[in-house]
DNA sequence: AAAGGGCTTGAAAACATTTTCATCTATGAT
DNA sequence: ATCATAGATGAAAATGTTTTCAAGCCCTTT
């Protein structure tokens, strides 16, 4: 029996709609003996609330949206596992929009999420610009919908709360570790793509290597193996280098091949650090020194002030910071 | 504005709603100039058809269900990219669901998911039990709606269709392979959960292994890194070991970090393979030997599937195996 | 005994679509 | 000139909830 509706239960259970509607989502306004009669016949008929007729009728989905650049991201996906955590317990169902599809802009995709009538939007895309941040602001405004930045942060606007690490911070505390070790020529390994958080992370790395200084040397490579690769070798032929912080873990594995083929000694020669912290930085040989991030909790804290936002309660802080924490393994010393 | 109805647009288009209605989802009903009337309106007004009212009219949503154990699992996150762009072309959104949570049984959340009001079910979870296939198809029966299995195969039961590859085909031909190179003792490093594919792996090693007349061997042990090294150390004390095929990717890269701590040779003295070919197999050193599984493609194959189902198109095939190939890196012969 | 005030409940409107059925118009056939 | 037919459109019902408003009931207070 798929469609028992409230018509049925009211009947079976002798009373009217509303009172059905409100043992179910006021209890409280129904005589306790009502509500439990109410309750039993729900049981019995398997009753479940129709979601369209509700969110016709109430206007609200509890539905949100989750907007991510690419799930095979190692920390889009952990942070879906936070997200849908805290998701549970507030009750709402997570709608997921890909962006990187070639055939929809993501002004496209905005539409398609406010045609969902979402209650809120949690923007994962840390490739944000400036022209995307001004639309998003106008999706929010004109639509009165809540959104959150979560891993993302857009500095100097305080208009779309976020959530974020201090990524400036953790760039500068890593930078100096590799130069408390005496090391000179310490490279920053950045992408060439502009991610908002990247621009942040080499920002910390500037500042502690302005301080101590030394030289900045920043490169820029592709995520694509082959690619770095090659970069890396011709670097080791021109360039003397001892350290080397990468914007994430999997470009300092990269790197620590190379390193390997040219026979070099990790950590002795050359101290090599990543971002993040994945399953893979341990997998790595040597274990890999990095930055840890609290990904997946970055992901529970962004969802769960998105439901703050939805409960129009107050928020103190717009901006917050989770904090980090520095692992050492076996590529620094 | 967010509210233009279509009434709004029916009002300043001078037609009827039922008019505006058919320009949008029968535009060959309606003669091409009022048609052309209506469109401008609703462009004008930024009209978008409310979901709900549109869900509850129609009684379908265009949203499928996607079920997974964990985001975090590498495979699970880029069938998403897979599932996604197929939704996208046929127009559908998805709605996630995520297992693992310890608040919620699987039953509690295939309730929600009726609740939702999906028009299909998109069903990743390898760890599934008799019990849950049942569940499964006591769900799809009782409330008409198409669910496929993507990733998983419930063998003999064809009843709820699936796409896959040959895990058996997989097991047995990568472990040819290691027969192929004159390894006597052959291990499959396997896992103490049980997940229907690395079943059929095992079974595809057990046959290959038989034919050829060698002891089997298979080895279970958690997909934890410091749990596994252990393991592998005690292997190292008392067996002779010349080949390994790991269920994973991971599981074989963490026991190439203990054979290398326990000065082996790779692949001279064992040659190593894993399952997947994520990006971490390039990443290991040495390059690490594996099936490569088409993992985007069991996404989109699996959503197009479920895509033909919920249009009620006849399928030919109801459980359809994809390709698999073999890549020879480093670690083998 | 009448008035007031909580609780508890029900009737009906509202939510924004789709879809069925009927009506109307114009066109071509008789 | 009449009729049949096809195509285009509109009126209204249907979809399954929530929510407002009013009313009923029972108890307390005057």
């Amino acid at each position: 029996m798929s469609k028992a509706t409230i018509y049925d239960v009211a009947g079976a259970a002798r009373v009217s709609l509303a009172t059905v509607s409100r043992a179910i989502n006021n209890p409280e306004k129904v005589k306790p003996e009502t509500r439990e009669r109410v309750l039993r016949v729900i049981e019995e008929l398997g009753y479940k609330p129709n979601a369209f007729a509700k969110g016709l009728a109430s206007r609200k989905s509890t539905t949100v949206a989750v907007v991510v650049p690419d799930m095979s991201r190692a920390s889009i996906a952990e942070m879906m596992n936070g997200i849908a955590d805290i998701a549970r317990v507030y009750k709402y169902s997570i709608l997921i929009y890909i962006l990187e599809s070639e055939d929809a802009s993501e002004e496209d995709i905005l539409r398609e999420i406010i045609a969902a009538q979402v209650d809120g939007i949690l923007y994962l895309n840390d490739e944000i610009t400036p022209v995307q941040f001004d639309f998003l602001k106008k999706v929010k405004n004109t639509y009165q919908i809540p959104i959150v930045l979560t891993n993302t942060v857009y500095p100097e606007d305080i208009e779309i709360p976020s959530v974020s690490i201090d990524y400036e911070k953790a760039g500068y505390e890593i930078t100096k570790k590799l130069i408390d070790e005496g090391r000179k020529n310490i490279y920053m390994v950045s992408t060439v793509r502009k991610y908002m958080v990247n621009d942040l992370k080499e920002a910390g790395y500037l500042r502690a290597v302005k301080e101590a200084g030394l030289q900045e040397k920043i490169m820029r490579t592709s995520g694509r193996i082959s690619i770095n690769t090659e970069h890396f070798n011709e670097y080791f032929k021109e360039n003397k280098v001892d350290g080397v912080i990468a914007v994430r873990d999997s470009i300092a594995i990269s790197f620590l091949n190379v390193a390997f083929a040219n026979d070099v000694s990790i950590p002795k020669d050359i101290g090599v650090c990543g971002f993040q912290n994945t399953k893979y930085a341990r997998l790595a040989r040597p274990q890999l020194s990095c930055v840890d991030l609290p990904i997946y909790d970055l992901g529970a804290v962004g969802m769960r002030l998105l439901t703050k936002l939805m409960n129009s309660e107050e928020i103190k802080d717009r901006q917050v910071k989770l904090p980090h924490s520095i692992v050492l393994r076996k590529t620094t010393l």
